[in-house]
Parts: C-alpha cells; structure tokens; sequence
DNA sequence: TTCGTAACGGTTGAG
DNA sequence: TTCTCAACCGTTACG
C-alpha cells in the first residue's frame, strides 16, 4: 500500500491519518479522562480528536472494555469449515429433502457451530449446490448414494470457533498542526487547571509546542513518533500480532528515530514514539516533577469485566485482547506521563 | 452547547 | 503478484 505521505488536520488542529486509528495513548488517554470526569466535549477539544472519535472510542470502550481498534482488514474467518461442510453433506445424506434452513438449526443443535459462526441459509445453499450439489439436488447432479465426497477445496482449519479479531493499530501521532494552524492549547485551555496542564500533555497536544518551524510538513513515514513498532507486538485476541509490527507503512528506521529524539527511555512496547518523539524535546516526563501518578489511573483504567460482551462476541479473543490492552496500558504509563501535576 | 450517529473517504489485509 | 472485498478507521455534518 501506499504510504501516507502526509497526516491530515481536522477542524480542532489536531493531526490524524485517515483511516488509521488514533494512537493508542490518545485512545487511552480519551478513556482516562473520561472517567476522570472530564466531559467528552472537552476531551475533544482538549486532545484535538473529533467528538466523534471520542463519542466512539467511549462507547466502544464501554460496550467492550476495550479502549483498543477494532482488526482493520482481512476477512472474517469462514465459517464453512471443512467440518461444517461434512456436517452438511451428512445431513444432506441422511435426509436429501432437507431444507438450508433445518440444515442450520441442525447445526446449532448439534454444536457443529454455534450461533456466532453458524453459516447463513444462503451459504448453506451455496454450500449445497457447489460443494455437495450431487446430494442437495438429486434431480440434477445424482450420481448415486457411493459418490466419493469432493475433498474441500478450502485449506483452512477446521476451526468452527469465530473470533473477532481485535489489533492494536497504533498509528501517527500529533505533531501538531499544519503551518498557520499550530494553536497552542494555551490559547484554547489558558488556564494552568486545564486538563493538559493537569494531566501534564500540553506538549503532547499543543502543535505550537512540539512543531518544528516549518510545522507541520513532515511526511509520515519521517515523524519521528509515528513507528508501530513501538508497540506491543505480542499476540493481540490470541492472535499472534507479530505482523503488526511491520503493518505499519510509515514506520522509520532507527537511525531516522535517534535523529529526532534521544533514545527512547522506556520499554520498546510504550508508545514512546507517539508521546516521546518530538515530543521529548520539550517534554522530559522522567525525572521530573510531573512523572506520572500512574496509580490512580490504573484504578481509572480497570477494565470492565467482559460481561456484556461475553454474549455478544466469543468471550476468550477478548480476554486476550484485554490483557493485551492492559499491557499496551501499562506501557502507555510507563511512559511515565505525566497525568498529575501534583 | 453537547452528544449520538450516518455518511464519507480512506487504509488494511485475508482470500 | 495483483486484485477484490469487507472489515475497520476518524472526520464531518446533521439533528
């Protein structure tokens, strides 16, 4: 694919890279203001991401407990195992005249599937006319109850369970506005109680800050906070994500990194290139008076048990992925952000 | 003013 | 290797 060359701004200033999520600390971010109490309204202009976004990303993180993307991309895993197709062949075997539909309930009943990857009628049918059609419709294709099977075309695993695969997609990250549009969060939240001030991410947000001269002009691929690798890239929902690491098309060699910012302190799963980067110029959280309390927002990001979600989406892809968001959380915090300025 | 959401244009990755 | 398609993304605009 194409690289971006360019994040885009939006209508508060902030930076985004159409069709790739926020980064996770922002994601983050957006969740522990939230439940700091920080309205959403504010949370949007504050973190200059759309009220959209953080009206999704919250709801999002209420109906799942995840504060992560969902997986962008690829398909859905099939649901026309080859188990489920020799189930259908079966059944279509004892009783030719069965109907898609009977066909689906005998599926469910017989927990060949279960409700999330039981086949639709019309996959079914097609299952039946391209895959046994000799025995969904006898008038035309019968050749006799000895008809060897077709082996299943399809080399996938027989694997009925269908997981909803959840990635960290950690992308860009602001780096301020474009020439003309670095307005400073000083000029929108003056006040030192402001939520930046008091979580301690004006420079984080604030273009004015953490713009170069020329603002914002860098390419993608040469900011120095955009590099998925920085992120987790251990399994994400059960899945091995190691690909994730090389998902990222704007990503930078690390020669690029060490150019724009000192070696990044924290472990290479932080998001230190979307909060250190150019960042790390104007904002040396370490050390300093503003390092992060990160015990209270540990107990602001206690994850919701997936209760709701057990029943919406198969429940174990999702407790791997919450453990995943908590070690992407955690590495957020190690950034040692600075949340509290007490 | 705030918030929810549909529409839109974009990216991504499995098949 | 290339293409297709359906998933997701964040922004914008509207109510």
């Amino acid at each position: 694919m194409e690289q971006p060359s360019y994040g885009e701004v939006n209508q508060l200033g902030g930076v985004f890279v159409n069709g790739r999520p926020l980064p996770n600390a922002i994601r983050v971010r957006i969740v522990e203001l939230a439940q700091l109490g920080i309205r959403p309204c504010d949370i949007s202009r504050q973190l200059r991401v759309s009220h959209g976004c953080v009206s999704k990303i919250l709801a999002r993180y209420h109906e799942t407990g995840s504060v992560l993307p969902g997986a962008i991309g690829g398909s859905k895993p099939r649901v026309t195992t080859p188990n489920v197709v020799k189930s259908i062949r079966e059944y279509k075997r004892a009783d030719p005249g069965m109907f898609a539909w009977e066909i689906r309930d005998r599926l469910l009943a017989d927990g060949v599937c279960d409700k999330y990857n039981v086949p639709s009628v019309s996959s079914i049918s097609r299952i039946l006319r391209n895959k046994i059609g000799n025995l969904s419709q006898p008038g035309q294709h019968e050749t006799g109850g000895g008809v060897k099977p077709p082996a299943p075309p399809i080399p996938y695993s027989p694997v009925c369970a269908y997981s909803y695969p959840n990635t960290i997609s950690p992308t860009g990250a602001k780096l301020g506005g474009p020439p003309g549009v670095g307005v400073g969060l000083s000029r929108a939240w003056p006040s030192v109680h402001t939520v930046s001030n008091i979580l301690g991410i004006r420079a984080f947000m604030d273009p004015s800050a953490i713009a170069g001269p020329e603002g914002y002009q860098q390419k993608m691929e040469e900011w120095p906070c955009v590099n998925r690798t920085s992120f987790p890239s251990h399994a994400v929902n059960g899945i091995d994500r190691s690909p994730i690491d090389t998902d990222i098309k704007y990503n930078q060699s690390p020669s690029s990194l060490s150019g724009y910012m000192p070696p990044c302190p924290y472990s290479s799963p932080s998001q230190c290139g979307v909060y250190g980067g150019n960042y790390g110029h104007h904002w040396q959280p370490q050390g300093t008076g503003l390092a992060h309390n990160d015990s209270h927002l540990h107990t602001a990001m206690n994850f919701k048990p997936p209760s709701d979600v057990a029943d919406r989406k198969p429940p174990s892809p999702l407790i791997k992925q919450q453990q995943q968001q908590h070690e992407a959380l955690s590495s957020v915090h190690s950034l040692a952000l600075p949340t509290s300025a007490s």
